[in-house]
DNA sequence: GTGGGCACTATCCTGGCGGTAAGCGATCTC
DNA sequence: GAGATCGCTTACCGCCAGGATAGTGCCCAC
């Protein structure tokens, strides 16, 4: 449970199973969470072995983050959560 | 999320996935829970409407909690998660 | 040369979650 | 009558997650 404790990390999570995404874009993904927030979650999520962090030393600062194997699972395993979700707390 | 946000809901929601069960009996299958927290959050549970509460009006008092259909769909949802946990933080 | 985008980091601040402890009102036990 | 059981409630406190804001170093566009 501690690993998707965290007001966001759900949502990052899900975010980033729609693909590799740069810190910018996942933070324009996530309207409303602050730099600092998006930063300390992807660097717990990352520890937590569910998140790649790979750099790229251009002349632009360029860092993208993926889902790892178990990352991956774990969306899965949230899927039913957001379907009950969807049922029941919008779906009526 | 909202819903099963809270230190121990998750919790509380596998104990009673077990069967109905009384206040007291709840505290003592969650070991560290505070009556406090219990109560709060089975309140904020049964507000949700993922619990439901009986009083009997007995000369001893007498509550017993028990997952409604939502909840036990809840509860559901949260078994992938559980199994994820299994496999990937306990069995490696 | 001024401003903006990039990916952060640092600092300050606040709310509220959760822990501790105590009380209550009836009853049953020793 | 002291203590325990039962299901809470109330009051208080501490900590820290998370929000706001600003700064950094490099490069590009205007």
């Amino acid at each position: 449970m501690g690993v998707i404790e965290g007001k966001w990390k759900v949502s990052i999570l899900w975010a980033l199973g729609e693909g590799a995404c740069r810190f910018g874009r996942l933070r324009r993904m996530l309207p409303g969470i602050t730099e600092k927030v998006l930063a300390s979650h992807l660097r717990e999520l990352e520890r937590d072995g569910m998140v790649t962090r790979e750099e790229f030393a251009e002349t632009v600062p360029k860092v993208e983050y993926s889902l790892t194997g178990p990352g991956i699972a774990l969306n899965r395993a949230l899927e039913p959560l957001g379907d009950w979700g969807k049922r029941h707390l919008l779906g009526g």
